[in-house]
DNA sequence: GATAAAGTGGAAAGCGCTTTCCCATCTGTG
DNA sequence: CACAGATGGGAAAGCGCTTTCCACTTTATC
């Protein structure tokens, strides 16, 4: 229905071949006077170039797929966002694929095999697999992105892979998680509890081990694990659990030192702040709280919540340049640094930048 | 270099069409024991269907564009999320832009325009605009769309729009600013501020313009309506104008009803109470702020803001729904619900489920 | 048992582009 | 002024699929 190329030629009275040239960047490019009568009739007749069509004549599509977990959770959509830009300066389109809701079918299997097929289907140029699942637990996802790659697909992942040849960013998640373990044990902190997030995810299972590390290097070790979703829901209900199961109370025995709740993500540590509030405990003189990532809306938080800060958008931005440059060098580190807030660590209010 | 149906049909020893017809949905369906052998070379070679290809020759491409300005902003996110629900549901793939970053080649102009194009290049089944851009401001994006909707792609967008044959979700912006700013009227508050967000967003001058009624209804008019994006250090900077322009400091005069800000959306609204906090000042008890949106990290926030509760996510499905039913009904409504809480309004700490 | 009605596989014509050749025209040189 | 070398436009062959016809079996009908 839309105008096609070939109308725009015989409007301009010149070749399918002239126009294309014209139009769309050929090494090749014809004559001032005839290029300017071909933009012109494109002009008028309002052609939009088929980018299917050009995808199949020039075998690239000029896409790139992004999976992430949940983009509603501000980690992803940070993510997301660092993608997008790099994508843009490429001019690049991003497919989104979310692997959080059930597939159409009910089997809620393995939604990233679904969406990296999907991507493979539309031939994107490059994938990105933002979510920290362990690739070794799905063969057949390993098969199609090792078939991918080899057939010249180029596949990022967050953090380690199985995939050979997969480019990874890899994130300090096990060393941040434990330079903050440590900055919290030089303030005095000794009693901990970790709310350790999903098994499945391995920047869950890093980070914890991170904690558990700095802990180990001070011989101590954590009261309590709970595990549970990356959600605040899922960081209410497991300190709700710690609670009771370390009987902490309002009256707290003041000689001992407060318990320090270790989340695995700040949106848990969100979580087990409301679930401390909700028990009548004070933060953080009863009870203290650490997150990591330092997403942006929590920045505003108060008590202003300790944490471990990621560069989430650089994170999307490295891993897009990974995806979008056929020579970029395989790797990528991202570090992040320690923010001591009120909620743990820190006793006194320290404003830090907006 | 992926393997293509050709060579799955020579595998097969059948023809083309066949491999077509059975790898494919098609009315036809081959004999069982071809289908068989089809699907197993299929399986054996790895085939993936281009979808490249299918869409030239289906003229469909089974893709949606969603448009939206900061996909890092908890509230496109979150319409981002339910976007994708829906679309998983109807085995579509989305295609995601976002506006808030300006263009490769630096032209700041109408990213929308860029990324409607983009989309209508990719030829896209339906766009989603989630941007509350006015787009009577840009001719040349209503002429882009007007044209696609003629040539049988569908165009939703989020709020009133001067595009014919757009499908519209409407949000009760307006009304939902009038009953909050109501709802704080009858909770005896007379003194209001209102943060108005960027000019150019439709979203926010609704807000505004129900807040506004609201107060007018009350034969009152805002202290002070002070402008800035739609940012937490938006917030922040509008607030502390608002502060130091009504001349609030920490020794309020008891007999005065206290401030109240009214921002024109969570985000904000959050900036708005860092700016509280940072002057020494208590919330509620010195000034009070309310938002809109109520975005789901915000619900732990401390102390609970009052707010303008809207089903985001739904909102993404139904936006995706007239996006995908090409014969839905063209015009969606949806509107929220008042949530009161410390921030304002609400002298006393009440639980609102987690 | 002849004939109409179904059913089934295959050939081939696109879908809208890009790009390789090829040919015609133009420029500069001996 | 004839010829090699550029230069520039066009014809046509794909890219990987879908789908319409067509030809050919089968099956059903009287």
């Amino acid at each position: 229905m839309p105008v096609n190329l070939t109308e725009v030629a015989r409007h301009a009275g010149v070749s399918l071949a002239t126009a294309s040239r014209v139009l769309n960047g050929s090494a090749r490019s014809p004559a001032p006077d005839i290029s300017e009568r071909v933009r012109a009739s494109a002009e008028e007749l309002g052609y939009v170039a088929n980018a299917q069509a050009q995808a199949l004549a020039r075998s690239t599509t000029g896409l790139v797929g992004l999976v992430v977990h949940d983009i509603a959770d501000p980690y992803f959509s940070a993510i997301a966002h660092g993608v997008q830009e790099m994508a843009l300066q490429s001019r690049r389109q991003v497919l989104l694929a979310g692997t959080d809701l059930g597939g159409e079918d009910g089997t809620p299997r393995s939604a990233e095999l679904a969406a990296v097929k999907a991507f493979i289907s539309y031939r994107t140029d490059a994938i990105i697999l933002a979510t920290s699942r362990f690739l070794e637990e799905d063969p057949l996802l390993a098969k199609s992105l090792e078939r991918y790659i080899k057939n010249g697909g180029r596949v990022v992942t967050l953090g380690t892979t199985s995939i050979p040849d997969a480019r990874v960013v890899t994130i300090g998640n096990f060393d941040g998680a434990r330079e903050l373990a440590a900055a919290l044990l030089a303030r005095g902190l000794t009693r901990f509890a970790i709310l350790s997030g999903p098994h499945e995810r391995n920047t869950a299972r890093s980070r914890v081990a991170g904690f558990m590390s700095a802990l180990a290097a001070s011989s101590l070790e954590p009261l309590a694990v709970v595990p549970g979703p990356f959600t605040s829901r899922g960081g209410f209900d497991a300190t709700i659990e710690c609670l009771d199961t370390l009987k902490i109370t309002s009256g707290q025995d003041e000689a001992e030192s407060p318990l320090c709740i270790l989340a695995a993500n700040d949106v848990m540590a969100l979580g087990a702040m409301t679930a401390i509030r909700s028990r009548g405990l004070r933060i953080p003189d009863d009870v203290q709280v650490a997150g990591f990532d330092d997403i942006p809306t929590l920045r505003d938080h108060s008590p202003g919540l300790s944490t471990y800060r990621l560069p989430l958008e650089e994170i999307g931005r490295l891993a897009a340049g990974l995806a979008l440059d056929p020579d970029a060098q395989p790797l990528a580190t991202v570090t992040g640094t320690v923010m001591l807030r009120e909620s743990a660590g820190q006793p006194t209010f320290v404003a830090d930048g907006a």
